[in-house]
DNA sequence: GACCCGATTGTCT
DNA sequence: GACAATCGGGTCG
């Protein structure tokens, strides 16, 4: 499919499969690192390329909302297909997942991160800053600036509105603790949050393990 | 219905 | 480092 970015150079968007969202949840939690996620909305398109994940892995994970395959209205989207957008609200923010896994099997990788490509106008309007890196470098904040919303649940990331693409072989992946679940016993020191090592847009430098 | 809590962020000290 | 913002989800009843 060809999507034209923005306009001043147009941009040829190759989507990722079917099976690429198919693969392992820890494979594709890593492989989504220099993917490029586009929205798509009438104020006009924003894209980045993504930096920070986080794997979910449903039943025996404490920290997954999924936890003992608790299914409810908001959990629904994670028990289908992969390649879906699991979206909620934390506290003021809306957060966006990728589903992954088979069928009946709850897992996902939230993005925490992303680099911005296009639209950054667009974000610093949406973002109320103008400071590039301060754009997208959090899981509430690249939704806001690529207008994400509630309004994508369970939408596919395979067609418009919301897109994740091909975009950069990352140079070096690294590996940690997730954040913000202290809360999650044993749960809280699995190192599952991937990112692109040195990459200044990553949402916290912690270190690896 | 009441209560508690949270995969965050921005602001103030 | 502390804390408010702000509201839906989950639990208990």
């Amino acid at each position: 499919m060809d999507t034209f970015l923005n306009n001043e150079e147009p941009f040829q968007i190759r989507l990722k499969s079917k099976e690429f969202f198919q693969q392992p949840t820890i494979e594709l939690a890593k492989q989504l690192l220099g993917c490029l996620l586009i929205k798509e909305s009438l104020d006009g398109v924003a894209s980045g390329y993504i930096v920070e994940t986080e794997a979910y892995m449903g039943p025996e994970d404490k920290a997954a909302h999924s936890f003992q395959n608790r299914r409810t209205k908001r959990t629904e989207v994670l028990f289908g297909e992969a390649g879906i957008a699991y979206t909620y609200r934390m506290h003021t923010h809306c957060l966006v997942n990728v589903v992954s896994g088979e069928k009946e099997k709850p897992e996902a990788i939230l993005i925490r991160a992303i680099e911005p490509f296009s639209g950054i106008p667009l974000m610093e309007t949406r973002r109320k800053t103008t400071v590039l890196r301060n754009l997208t470098n959090g899981p509430g904040k690249l939704t806001k600036a690529l207008g994400i919303t509630m309004d994508d649940y369970g939408r596919s990331f395979q067609e418009p509105p919301i897109m994740i693409a091909e975009g950069v072989l990352p140079d070096e992946i690294a590996s940690g603790k997730r954040i913000g679940i202290e809360n999650s016993g044993e749960a809280k020191d699995y190192p599952w949050r991937f990112w692109v090592k040195g990459n200044p847009y990553v949402s916290r430098h912690q270190r690896e393990i």
